[in-house]
Formats: structure tokens, C-alpha cells, sequence
DNA sequence: CTGTTAGCGCGTTCAG
DNA sequence: CTGAACGCGCTAACAG
């Protein structure tokens, strides 16, 4: 055991008292001031270094009454939709001066009242809200001091600023990609039908079938986010003896597990049948044979959005309101033979 | 565009004036000290509520001198890695005040050596470190003022503190395993010879199977971390001729691929052959068939590990050195057939 | 150009 | 039991 004794941390003061000036000046000298002597500040600067000096962000923040500081609140760390979310969050933060604290409140209120307690007492200029579904959530609340940006779920008051995907959307790009490579007969197998995204998609695919004047085969097959339920789907969906030409999957692990199954049956991926998935998760589209076309939901962007729209607040310059990113079609194998 | 003016935020002068009361009996009230009337507590107590007074940590810390505050530098925010070790770490942390401030400076020197300023300006507590891969990684030297704790990569100074994966242990118990169940002419697919974890996975399988007095089936087969090299690999080693009863594959992707080669050829698992992944990586060993096996690495354990000896350097009672986490066997059915 | 003074929000003596 | 005064590290306003 090593007893280091850590050594005091060296203030302002210690950085004036060895250049032989005053705290003042030396604040000045360091923060580029131009009311001071070039020399005076050579020697200010030369000594900081020296010391390892670190200016204290808490006294300044204390001062200025803002922190340089966001929370960011998330309820779904395990999932992989946050972190994708986070890491464009994180991203345009770190261009300025912001700093991110992260907290997890696994969807339990308790948890996330006490999480924005302490947020709230480390005076976060604003706070990112990331869900766990893309179904609304309940607002925080018109009484938090600093603006709030709910993204992946949208909360469920208009006066608050949400980002989200845009799942109809999603489900339209992934029908109108199929009609384009010449499919007709598209079936849609989901996954949970307690999740907003798997009816929103469904709903939009279905939108687009509809606007192409054609029926889809059979209803919307919701089960579960998993490849067990997509191989199960596919199965039952053979069956029926109802032929097609595509099927549109509710997530990419579908995708997956209908990919599997079409495999084993001996039908052929993209020659006899197209699939197409939601999400772009490259660990699923990636190993799939063949590779998996997928929409990306762009849950970067998201982030960024978010962290846009919350400087934006801060300046005051936000309208409130849910704002839709724009997914995007990522063409592989599965859906067309050259890609 | 609602110009909703920010109320100043309510300090505690507003508090004890409002209550009639001096500061600093309201700081006492409000902080549970006996040198106070009750009823006059309950007044404070009842105006803070109403004003949503929240005490301005920062204004504290500046005064403990000590912020509750730790620094997560993670470069592997897109891996799947750090997530559950930041998990554990938010979790352990969680428990007591202290909030975690989240960087990700993605391999970059650069970007580390500046958020690392940045938190050290934040006067965090301490620091944990996330590497991207379990190499060992540069130490950020014994100059940094708190205490640092590096995981998943170890520090390549012996005086730090660092919390690893036991990639060694992970391969003898899979092989291990493997033996168990009978098996005696193993064969190993791995990942990216450039990582550690591949080395020191095989390393480990190795000296299993040389305790137990067997020989591998032919060298261990490195490639990329992925499911196409995983059936590209099995492929070979199917037409090299060379009988093998089981395949240790060097994660739960490259494993997937192994599987699904093996079911194309009509091999059946485990009838056959027995085949064990690594990471038990969710996605991957459910959507198996048949589910795998897989040894887990415990990264939430290894991320509380870390916040534990973290707060333990806090207090002066750690020991540095490196720590490694045990791994544990997950049996499934690609092992075992009741599984 | 430099030093002095004040004060940010809070906790903690120490008198009253 | 209560309140006035001080200090934490720093910056802004004002004097010198």
C-alpha cells in the first residue's frame, strides 16, 4: 500500500504568491487579459505551468452561474439504441466547453426523480432524457429550472422539445425500397406489439403499400424482438401456402431469424425472396447471409439533434415540439443481388 | 418560441429570509443539526419545499475541497465492452453521492490528455479509465493529482491500479468445459492475432489441454472478430480432414459462424461436435442454434471492482497492482443437450 | 499596468 | 438556540 500523500491542490493563489503578484493579476495574466505587462504575464504563465496548475471549474461556475454541464438521463444503458444516442450527444458537446454527467434510472421513476435531484443540484445547464421505448413518456415536468430535450421516447407534453426516429417514416422507405427492386407480395413479420416502433413501422409500410394500389400478405405477425420469433414467423408464413416475394421484418434480429429460416426451407435470398430489417445494427446485417439491407435509424444524429436543440434553449432560440430525424435505407444482399 | 424566462435559482439567503431566519440556521436546519428549535426547522424545512430550493453542491464542493464527482474516460464508447463496465461502475457509485462525468476520447492521446484536463478543472474525485482493447495501455503517468484506476486495459505501470479480465483463466475453463462434457479433439478458431484477448484465450486453452495430457486439433486458427470468418475458418478445418469432436471459437461471433457452418454441412451440435464461444454476448447466444455456450467475462463486475478500489484509493487502503475479474461459464445447448 | 475590495452560495466557527 | 463573521477559489469592478 502506497500512502502517497496527495498533495494539496495548487490554487490561483500559490501561482500569484510564487510570480510575486497578485491573485488578480495573475487571473488576468492567465485568462489573456490585455491590462496586463507581456512580461509579468510570461512569468504568471511560466510559473502555472510549472505548478501544474489547474484552474478550479467549480469557483468559476459558482461565479458565473452556469456549470458547463448537462445530464444526461437514460433509462435504457443496457439497450444499444442509448449508446449510439450518447456518443452523438457526447460528440457535440465535446466541441465546447460541456461536460456530460450520465445517469441510468432503469425506468424506474424513484430512481430518476432522485437522479434529477442531484443534476439539479449540481446546476446542469440543461439535461438530455433518453427512454427506453420510443412510446411517450411522462414529462419531468414544466417546473425543472433548465431546459429538457426528451429524445428516442418523446414526452408525452407538447410544450416540451422531443427528438425521435421517425418510425412511420422508416416503415414507408423500407416497402417503397422493396416496390422499387420489382417486389409485389410483401409480408411484414414484427416484433413486440407493445412498442410503438413495431406498429408505427408497420404503420407506414403499410401506407406505402397502400399508396402502390396492393394488398400486403396476410396481417402484421407481432411476437418478439428475436430471431427465435422471426425463424417461428417465417415458418408459419410458408405454411399458409400464401406466396410472396419480401417480407418486411420488425427489427434486423428478426430479420435474422427469417433469414435463417428461408435458408433451411431453400429458398433464395434476394433471388426468390427480398428481406429488409430496421435498425442497421451492424453486428446483425453484417453476419447475416446474405448481408442484411436495413433501415438506419440514425440514432447518432439523434443525439446531436438533441444536443443542438438543448444549446439552442439555452439561448432561448428553441421551439418546443417533437422533431423526427430522417431515417436512411442501407441496401446489402438480402435485397438485391449485386450490393 | 416560449421566451419562458428562468427563474434565478432559489439560494438559501432566499430560504432563511422568506423563513425569517439567519443562513446559517437554515443551513443547519436544513442539514439535520440538533442546535435547532424544532418548530422553527419545520418552517425552514417548509419553506425550502415550497421555494424547490436545491442546495448548490457545487458551492459545497468547493468548500470540502472534494467534489463527489468521478471521471469516466472510456475509448471504447461504440464497443459493446464499455457499456456494461460503465454500468457496474454507475451502479456501484450510484449507491453512495457521487456522479459520474462521461469522456470518450477513442483511442485518441490528444482528445484523452484534454478531457483529462477538463476533469481535473471539474476537481473530480478520481478517475477510471477504459481502454479498447486488453492490451496493456500507456500509464497517464503518477502526476495526475487523484486517484486512477485503469480497466479492461491494464496500465503498463506496475504502481497503477487496474482491473482486467482473466482472458487466460476464460480459456482454460472453456476448455476445461469441453473435457467435462467428454470431449478430447478440440479445435480453436479465434479473432484478431493482435489482440491480447485472442492470445491470451488460446494461451489458457492451451495449458488446459496440455494438463489434461491432449493435443489440439492442428494450430489455433486466428482470422477477424467476426461471423464470416468464423464459417470461413470452420470450412477449412471441416475439408482439412483432421477429426475434431469440439471447437473453442474466440468470441460468441466468430462461434455463430462456426455454428452456422456446421449445420450447413449436416453436423449436428452438440451430437457431433461442441462448440463455446466468448463474451455471452446476448444477441449472439440466444439467436444461436442450438443457443451457446458461452464464458462471460463479468464486465459489470469488473466496472464495480473498479469503482470499489477507486473509492478504496480514496481512502488510502488500496494496493495497486493489477486485479483480475473471474470469468464464469454459462452452459447452453451448443455444449450440452438438455441445456 | 497592477493591487485592493467585493462577492458568488454555502458550511462552520464563535459569540451572544 | 440563533446570528454575525469568515473562508473556499475565483473573477469583476474599481482604485492607485
Amino acid at each position: 500500500m502506497t500512502t502517497t500523500a496527495r498533495p494539496r491542490k495548487v490554487t490561483l493563489r500559490d501561482v500569484a504568491a510564487l510570480a510575486g503578484v497578485s491573485v488578480a493579476t495573475a487571473s488576468k495574466a492567465l485568462n489573456g487579459k490585455d491590462q496586463v505587462n507581456e512580461e509579468t504575464r510570461r512569468r504568471v504563465v511560466d510559473v502555472a505551468e510549472r505548478l501544474g496548475f489547474t484552474p478550479n471549474t467549480l469557483a468559476q461556475s459558482i461565479l458565473a452561474g452556469t456549470s458547463g454541464t448537462v445530464g444526461l438521463l437514460t433509462n435504457d444503458l443496457d439497450g444499444r439504441f442509448s449508446l449510439p444516442i450518447l456518443m452523438g450527444a457526447e460528440d457535440a458537446f465535446g466541441a465546447g466547453q460541456t461536460s456530460v454527467l450520465l445517469c441510468d434510472a432503469r425506468d424506474d421513476a424513484i430512481r430518476e426523480q432522485y437522479h434529477l435531484r442531484v443534476l439539479l443540484g449540481r446546476r446542469i445547464d440543461g439535461l438530455i432524457v433518453v427512454g427506453s421505448k420510443t412510446d411517450p413518456r411522462p414529462s419531468l415536468g414544466q417546473k425543472v429550472p433548465v431546459p429538457v430535450v426528451y429524445t428516442y421516447a418523446p414526452s408525452d407534453h407538447d410544450a416540451d422539445a422531443s427528438v425521435v426516429a421517425d418510425n412511420v417514416r422508416a416503415g414507408s422507405i423500407a416497402v417503397e425500397h422493396l416496390l422499387a427492386t420489382g417486389r409485389r407480395r410483401i409480408a411484414h413479420i414484427s416484433g413486440d406489439v407493445t412498442y410503438a416502433a413495431a406498429r408505427d413501422r408497420a404503420a407506414g409500410a403499410a401506407a406505402a403499400l397502400a399508396a402502390a394500389g396492393l394488398e400486403p400478405v396476410g396481417r402484421v405477425r407481432y411476437g418478439s424482438w428475436s430471431e427465435a420469433w422471426g425463424r417461428a414467423a417465417a415458418g408459419v408464413l410458408l405454411d399458409e401456402g400464401a406466396p410472396f416475394d419480401a417480407v418486411v421484418c420488425g427489427s434486423d434480429q428478426v430479420a435474422r431469424g427469417v433469414l435463417d429460416l428461408l435458408r433451411d426451407r431453400g429458398i433464395r435470398v434476394p433471388d426468390d425472396v427480398a428481406v429488409i430489417g430496421f435498425d442497421n445494427w451492424e453486428p446483425m446485417t453484417s453476419g447475416a447471409r446474405p448481408t442484411l439491407t436495413s433501415i438506419d435509424m440514425q440514432f447518432e444524429t439523434m443525439g446531436r439533434r438533441s444536443a443542438e436543440r438543448l444549446f439552442a434553449a439555452l439561448d432561448g432560440t428553441d421551439a418546443p415540439g417533437v422533431e423526427s430525424v430522417e431515417p436512411r435505407l442501407v441496401v446489402r444482399g438480402s435485397t438485391v443481388a449485386s450490393a
